[in-house]
DNA sequence: CGCATTATTGATGTCAATCAAGCGCAGTGG
DNA sequence: CCACTGCGCTTGATTGACATCAATAATGCG
């Protein structure tokens, strides 16, 4: 199998210039899905022999579009990715951010039609799995079938959760929340450790997944830096006091229903 | 099968006076779900088969509670019910509302602990569903399977349309969009027609479910009834100029993924 | 009928948006 | 090497949308 010089259409007819990668970014796939869910040998084999096409792409390439109709899911390898929509007068709203595991689009294996995009945040490097692939393993594996379902659902717990940050608590809470949800996110794929983390997306896009303006994440910030519980520098974060941080936002990580408790 | 008395454990240990239900309330189910997928003869059949323990709630009482390890499902059959979470200091936030035809808590399949609760905002008419039935549907039946999965992945664009408009529009045009939004959910099951519909859920409920206040749900309503868009009489609310209204708030109904559309 | 809930309206306050400007840094090209 | 440019970050001043507080009217339920 490996090796074999295999072509996939992408998006917008796009023909890329494409490396055959072999066992290694389906390990990722593994990792991320082993935080939600337990995995037997048997299936950590089955997955990792899906076909894969690897593909770098640059910071603010879409990945899928609005009304696109996907023959293909996405697995983010490296960088950071994120579901948006854009509306009126250029505004535009984040749905979610994605990190190195993270399969943005699976729901478009059961959705025909996107309604919603997905872009790169930072130069990233994704995997391209087609769904009849996909498709083919599930059928041999119902079990696999329900642990993509349940990602699928974890996301949607997580839209909920931003919900309540949007209506319901005030923005530093919203940006405090969801500053510790993506260091657990990360953590849970071995990406943060020790209350660090990178964090390579811009105030703007912050903004954009919280419903506020640039300027007032910026003050945000200033403020949670000042209080002494987060600093960013150099595209680095680092929770000063997680007790502090999650009693200040409310932070509950159920919602994220991890296997492995991270703390 | 049917007629057999049987007793399930409902929430809190409530042992309540039950009724066996005939093949009907699986009616508004398979209607439900053939908004959204074709069903063969055989699949309604199967689905038609389910047991189901049909139960009368009363408004203000919830159906499964955050943290609770729900054994079955629960499906709306008259009345409305809404997904929510409390916050500190009595803050709600409202996830979804959910109409007859709904089984709000199908992710419990899934996701063994709940994340936010299920209550009734009218007096309403629920069927409970035990897990291990649907399981064993589930099993026998892939493509109800993905039918399920479909519709929470249509739960969970909702929940992304919710966020554009607590993070990007205007108040007015949230709540015009929620109107549209419901007005379409209802028509689907047969609930609504000529753009008119009964909506029963408070002012307030509205503004939990935007993050609003009350007051100003109350302004916004006013301000759509001037601007002869959209009146509430008596629990009913017409929708005088559909064209107008989706126009104002930007309203396409893509995101619901329905199969046959209605305007 | 009486009480509780819900709707409505006004006055005032606050959080975050908007507008505007300057700064720092990385990349680019002469 | 340095001007030039663009982008993201930072800060201030002002505005606006929605919250809060408060009171009264209208509904609806037991």
């Amino acid at each position: 199998m490996a090796g074999r010089d295999v072509r996939f259409h992408l998006q917008g007819g796009a023909e890329a210039a494409m490396t055959w990668a072999p066992d290694h970014p389906l390990d990722m796939l593994i990792r991320k899905l082993e935080s939600i869910a337990h995995l037997s040998a048997e299936e950590r084999r089955a997955i990792a022999g899906l076909p894969t096409l690897v593909r770098l792409l640059k910071a603010g390439q879409d990945i899928v579009r609005d009304d696109d109709r996907p023959s293909q899911c996405c697995l983010v390898l490296e960088g950071w990715a994120c579901r948006y929509k854009l509306i009126s007068q250029g505004k535009r709203q984040i749905f979610s951010f994605h990190v190195p595991g993270d399969i943005p689009d699976l729901q478009s294996l059961n959705l025909k039609a996107m309604d919603h995009s997905l872009c790169a945040l930072t130069s990233t490097k994704v995997a391209f799995i087609p769904h009849h692939s996909v498709l083919a393993l599930t059928a041999r594996h119902p079990r696999i079938a329900a642990i993509f379902w349940r990602d699928t659902l974890v996301e949607a717990a997580i839209f909920r959760e931003w919900m309540v940050g949007m209506g319901r608590r005030t923005a530093s809470q919203a940006i405090a929340h969801q500053i510790c949800e993506l260091y657990l996110k990360l953590k849970a794929v071995g990406l943060a450790e020790n209350h660090l983390y990178r964090l390579p997306v811009t105030q703007s896009d912050i903004a954009d997944a919280l419903g506020l303006t640039n300027v007032h994440v910026n003050r945000v910030l200033r403020e949670l830096r000042t209080k002494g519980l987060v600093t960013i520098v150099g595209g680095t974060l680092r929770i000063h006091d997680w007790r502090e941080l999650t009693g200040f936002c409310e932070f509950d990580p159920t919602y994220l229903h991890l296997e492995r408790q991270a703390a």
